[in-house]
DNA sequence: GTCTATATTGTGATAGAC
DNA sequence: GTCTATCACAATATAGAC
């Protein structure tokens, strides 16, 4: 592994710890073991670093949520196949969603800057177009209840991503409660999620 | 107005927006318009006055959601009555689910010392068992389908306060694709929120 | 209680030897 | 490419006059 690479990792590691006003660049090369003025040989400064990890971070974020929208599968096959992914993701990574979700507060501009940029938002920047008719096709068909395409995308996201985020509040206050363990409860989640999507879209009869 | 409370003013606004780390005390002192060594002065270190705002806000947070699952309403009318009082919160105070989950993130043991400390959530920890105790008996007796409390706990905070914590990328996003304006999406999913919270819960015949 | 001045340490960034 | 040494300034915190 060369000096560049690990750099990056260590800093992927603490930028996502610790957000960007918390971490130090020696902190990041005590991490990478390397000396702190390589740092900024391989990438000038600290927020020209940042950019980077973070955009590899949302990168590996957002298309995937778009992929698996924009497949041919059925609605019931894209909930599940989303809620088993992410939540997989998250759980063995779990600093990304909070991470990203802070930053992207601190620093709205950021996404802007991200898509101009190109990533790979660029090209996925159409796909939920895929997702918005099939939408729109089964509420023709009466096979769902009308709702809003952007609300249906954002109740899975929501159901998916917040008990992630807000996993210390969960885990210290329901969880504590009710005797739960935070491993178990994601898990039955994995199933619930998909179920309620499902639910809350039959139609009225 | 005191200076007391002037600075807390002003360290509410800068912590929101910025979190621990990002917040610089001459900032807190520029917005309360007085002299930096008096916040030393009211308050020993910046850590103290962290500690101050945070408390004060968590214990507008947690408390309230408890209250609400605490009454005696039916679930429908807490699932009504919830949605609309914490978006109209959200939407008067953005930063603060934002804030809150980040700081958690960050130090996840502020929980227990804002439980041991007291604070308003001592008094409620007990709270949730009402509702526990509600959606169990609803079960018994076959009115809604079984579903474990803490999921549907999760559920309702998850439709409601994702969107205010994810606003920059469903607004830069998602909604951006679909032309809406956020107000008016928050403001439909108010009367959504409990309507998917419902059909979550129908009795499987 | 409020101010000015200053101590003290931390931190991003660079210069220059090897 | 990698290291040591160091600069320049930012930031928390305190001392002490008024």
């Amino acid at each position: 592994m060369n000096t560049e690479t690990q750099i990056m990792e260590a800093a992927k590691k603490v930028f996502l710890e610790k957000g960007f006003d918390g971490t130090r660049m020696q902190n990041i090369a005590d991490v990478a073991q390397i000396n702190k003025s390589l740092l900024h040989y391989y990438y000038r400064s600290k927020e020209k670093l940042f950019d980077a990890v973070f955009n590899d971070t949302f990168s590996k974020f957002v298309p995937q949520v778009l992929g698996i929208l924009n497949n041919e599968l059925p609605l019931r096959e894209k909930f599940i196949l989303f809620a088993k992914a992410y939540s997989k993701m998250f759980f063995e990574n779990p600093f990304i969603p909070s991470f990203i979700l802070h930053e992207l507060n601190r620093h709205p501009e950021k996404i802007v800057s991200y898509i101009k940029q190109g990533g790979t938002l660029k090209n996925s920047a159409e796909i939920p177009k895929v997702f918005f008719d099939q939408i729109n096709k089964e509420i023709e068909q009466g096979n769902i209840r009308p709702m809003a395409p952007c609300q249906i995308i954002v109740n899975l996201l929501s159901l998916t991503i917040f008990p992630f985020v807000a996993r210390p509040i969960i885990e210290g206050v329901i969880l504590n409660f009710a005797n739960i363990e935070y491993n178990s409860f994601i898990n039955e989640r994995i199933d619930l999620i998909p179920s309620i999507m499902m639910e809350s879209l039959k139609p009225v009869v």
